[in-house]
DNA sequence: TATTTGACCAAGA
DNA sequence: ATCTTGGCCAAAT
């Protein structure tokens, strides 16, 4: 019963905890699912079920580029100047102050660290 | 089943 | 700063 949802439902289901004006990259995403497929995160936004329902834009590389969009770079960027996302030659301003990491919960609670 | 591909990442030159 | 190389994982072919 594990497991029962893709790996693409898990990412898509997280872009939806991206607050407004915030940015997040592929291997957070990654991350926050425990695992190390940054790859296959961004190849699932490609895959991309509901483009504009799912907030995929605001997801980035970890050097600050914009990365790739199934509609285009530029309505990426677009779509990130109208969230509040400052652009500087093709890069986020104050990356790492936009950037939004989801709470890392790991598998085991030995400690009740988190929640 | 094996190979290929991809909206990536990190390190090295 | 750019470019190359190797690695990483999941889904498609």
């Amino acid at each position: 019963m594990s497991q029962r949802k893709s790996f693409d439902s898990e990412c898509w289901a997280l872009l939806e905890k991206i607050p407004t004006g915030r940015v997040t990259t592929y291997s957070a995403i990654a991350r926050a699912l425990n695992s190390k497929a940054y790859r296959a995160v961004g190849r699932a936004m490609n895959r991309n079920p509901a483009a504009p329902k799912v907030p995929c834009h605001r997801v980035v590389k970890s050097d600050g580029s914009l990365g790739g969009y199934a509609f285009g770079a530029k309505k990426k960027a677009a779509l990130l100047k109208a969230e509040g996302i400052r652009l500087k030659a093709g890069k986020i301003e104050d990356f790492k102050e936009r950037l939004y990491l989801f709470p890392f919960r790991p598998e085991k609670r030995k400690a009740k660290a988190i929640k």
